[in-house]
DNA sequence: TGTAATGTTTACCAACCGGTCAAATTATCA
DNA sequence: TGATAATTTGACCGGTTGGTAAACATTACA
């Protein structure tokens, strides 16, 4: 038997890059679909369209396979966060990670439900990504969210609250895209869906952090 | 062997009564932790403090036992929305509509991500409930708001989106309630967690939808 | 080309899953 | 009390699960 790819010193065959690639996207539909402990590994080959045993030869176990998914996926995941410029118009700002955010949800809905399974269920697997690199990055733009609001640039409010708030709503269409189709109806489950929604959250957030509404000194 | 509590006609057992009580409240617990897929009757049973061939003497199936939590709970998790009043003023239905969502959210966090789960997998087995009775009510308050809006009251405004950004704003701290915690760190993530929520949401909503900021002809 | 490393498959296993069954135990009430 | 119905239990079953062993096929490369 040869050295599967947790052995791997340096060079990566042609071959695994591209089976292991076939085998995470594949993970990631049924994961998003199912959480971990309902996703089964045959379901996950079949759908990568291979057997089970060539896909534990490049991922020993489903928690090897699951763990590099999450990693990879949260590092994309936060992207638009990172864009969060210090130096930009506030507003501009704001409005731009709203609508960033808004079309993830809707470009990569699968990568969000993975996020939301594991989280709901206890995150046992990332509690430490979260406590570490995104708790840091977090920090760092709240600062600069409430930086703004001292300058009087936007109303004062909690920017930690606000980040939440700005991802539950977001998320939400790629989450719950179930129930939000149930509850709209046929009529506007269509494309128009995000494009309302986009409209909708702009005149939330920029009104509710307007600081003509909120003066600095209230 | 007797019949079991499927068959019954009218009268039920002080014990059976309590059983049953017992089997759903462990029921949540697992469920609302795991996903259907993802919990096991043995687990539920050990919860409940029985035998498994014991629970299954009261409900049949797996199944059964997760559509009866189903709809009991959803009973009762739309109850804020019920309330929502069409004669009132308008800024304070609103507000209490918030307030009471984000008590739920702290006090019956379970009952959240047991919906969380059900709708992240698809609403397999919940989504004609959906279509009808969610929607219908969601229709009914959103023509009200729609109607508040028509009359100068509060800022016109896409009602649809308006309720699923209350939902998820606040059913955010219960769903991903670990990763709240990790964000804010152990200093935050006492009991002053929903109260800033309650002030920011507060802020975020009634800034968003004054009429002050929005002419009703704009 | 030859051969060693890499990749793939068939057959299989022990543990666990939801659910059944019949026997044993307990509550009900004439 | 005694008989009948309701409840509880241990043993068990077929199917599925994550994972393994080893033979077989393919590729890389001297």
């Amino acid at each position: 038997m040869a050295l599967p790819r947790a052995a791997r010193t340096q060079r990566r065959t042609r071959i695994q890059e591209a089976k292991e690639e076939q085998i995470l996207e594949a993970a990631l539909e049924v994961f998003s679909l199912h959480g971990f402990r309902g996703a089964t590994v045959d379901q996950i080959a079949e759908v990568a369209g291979m057997s089970k045993p060539n896909l534990l030869y490049y991922f020993r176990t489903k928690e090897t396979m699951h763990r590099a998914l999450i990693t990879r996926v949260l590092d994309t995941w936060l992207d638009p966060l990172r864009e969060f410029d210090a130096e930009g118009n506030p507003v501009s700002e704001i409005r731009s990670y709203i609508r960033r955010k808004l079309e993830m949800a809707r470009d990569f809905p699968r990568e969000s439900r993975l996020f939301a399974n594991e989280i709901l269920q206890g995150a046992p697997n990332i509690e430490d990504e979260l406590k570490g690199p995104l708790k840091s990055l977090v920090d760092e733009k709240a600062e600069v969210i409430r930086s703004w609001a001292k300058a009087g640039k936007i109303a004062k409010c909690d920017p930690y609250h606000l980040i939440f708030s700005i991802w539950s709503t977001t998320q939400h269409y790629a989450d719950f895209d179930v129930q939000v189709r149930a509850v709209l109806g046929q009529g506007q489950s269509g494309e128009g869906r995000f494009e309302d929604a986009a409209r909708f959250l702009e005149q939330l957030f920029l009104g509710g952090l307007n600081v003509s509404e909120q003066p600095s000194e209230a």
